[in-house]
DNA sequence: TTGACATATATCACATCTGACATAGATTCA
DNA sequence: TGAATCTATGTCAGATGTGATATATGTCAA
């Protein structure tokens, strides 16, 4: 598992900000956190476009703010599923998502 | 949550086979399941082009041949966070990733 | 300053996903 | 036929993700 890793790294003290402050990571390690930056930007990009509070938005997919923050900040702690899910809410269709996700980032 | 919902829909008798098999799914939901089975074929194709086993492959992932299994036949008991993972061990660069997933299904 | 609003971060009980395991079906080959 | 191999399906305890909540920080206008 790789959440496992995530896990011991930070409990390590490790915080994930972009993919850059890690080194040694696996090729699939460092492309799973390229993606997760890249939606999150993507996410970010929509729901400030779409001008709406995370608040707001929230209450449109059914979560709550704080988990919203995290999605934003590409925390580890969020799936992908959810940032995909949300990404769909805020307006984004399949083709959307897979573009935002090849988006090379930083 | 989507899952709560899927949850519901296999306690009522359901099976996902195929997007088409559901019918008043919100854009989202549909797009969500699209993007499930477009993943899934992507992977066993990859798998099979491989030439290695599901078990051989689970190893690989380090996961187990039973949710293989269900990884491929997109069962919605399984997150696309490991099916993307998945993707990434078996050769899958991020850029192919995006392709299959906005990869038009059935 | 203050107050109002937006966002970030921490914690927690509970829902969901996980690998492991057992076992059933499918296919192939002697 | 039957053994061997691969894949499908079901179950479960334990790991991980979840929304809710509280609270801190940031921003901006009055």
């Amino acid at each position: 598992m790789d959440a496992k890793k995530r896990k011991r790294l930070e409990a390590g003290g490790w915080k994930i900000g972009n993919a850059a402050s890690f080194i040694n990571l696996s090729p699939e390690e460092s492309a799973l956190v390229d993606m997760r930056v890249a939606l999150s930007r993507s996410l970010r990009e929509r729901r400030l476009a779409a001008g709406i509070t995370q608040t707001t938005f929230a209450r449109q997919l059914g979560s709550s703010q704080s988990r919203i923050a995290k999605l934003e900040a590409g925390d580890p702690s969020v799936s992908l599923d959810l940032l995909i899910r949300a990404l769909l809410v805020v307006g984004a269709s399949r083709k959307d998502v897979a573009t935002a996700l090849a988006r090379r980032v930083a």
